[in-house]
DNA sequence: TTGACATATTCCTATATGGGAATGTATTGT
DNA sequence: ACAATACATTCCCATATAGGAATATGTCAA
């Protein structure tokens, strides 16, 4: 079995770094295909097709205006992988507050030398 | 070109639902392969080929304990992705703003009929 | 209508993948 | 040393890419 495919959620979607280079971009504002092409400095069927990704799991959206068309990133559609990231936020927060506790008592008991590092069961 | 390895970097490791579990799973606690094995009923060479990737882009860490490997999740590893998703927070922020003005004026001038919805230029 | 511009899609190809099965390696107990 | 346990790796394979080139579609302007 392969991987899943790009358009089969936001997770995958934004693996890729131009998809997610496009999505900063249009997140500042409203964008034609064009503009990612040259900004980006990408080809422009690349960029299409990065795009029918972003839209098909709705990070992006897309209006006509004459020729061109203007997409815009959905921020919240992004949502769901700021939600799941955030649901490790206690732990590296504990993980700073061991190293800093550490850091601490390395600092304050520099005469006990020893006793620990590794303590083996 | 096919796409960038799992192992490129964190946003490629967690497109795969299954090290997503993984990684929930070991933030709550330390734990041996085997555990992974039952509690997510996976395969054992599918979670050892798994935790190989996590631990390549440093999402988890592994130590021996006898014959068993107990791995935790690093979550220092998932800032950078949080950090990524944070920037966008503004722009939900602003997006459901306007969808609130939007209901509060709709609901306040109902008297006003039509005027919008498309503003062709 | 025709041409020019803007974007989308299709075709092609090398490549990394995830699962299953089989096998390799490390560690413990006897 | 040997068997058993716990993981890791390898091999095989169907599949979804991402990029490049070519082509199709859509829209405007004269």
């Amino acid at each position: 079995m392969p991987r899943a495919s790009t358009t089969s959620d936001a997770f995958n979607a934004i693996a890729e770094p131009r998809r997610r280079e496009i999505l900063t971009y249009l997140s500042i504002q409203e964008r034609s295909v064009g503009d990612i092409v040259l900004t980006l400095c990408l080809a422009q069927p690349s960029v299409s097709k990065h795009l029918r990704v972003l839209r098909d799991v709705g990070l992006v959206r897309a209006r006509r205006r004459g020729r061109r068309v203007l997409y815009r990133t959905n921020a919240e559609a992004i949502r769901p992988l700021h939600d799941w990231t955030r649901t490790f936020e206690r732990f590296w927060q504990h993980q700073l507050l061991r190293i800093k506790v550490r850091a601490e008592e390395a600092n304050e008991s520099r005469a006990v030398s020893s006793e620990n590092t590794e303590k083996p069961k």
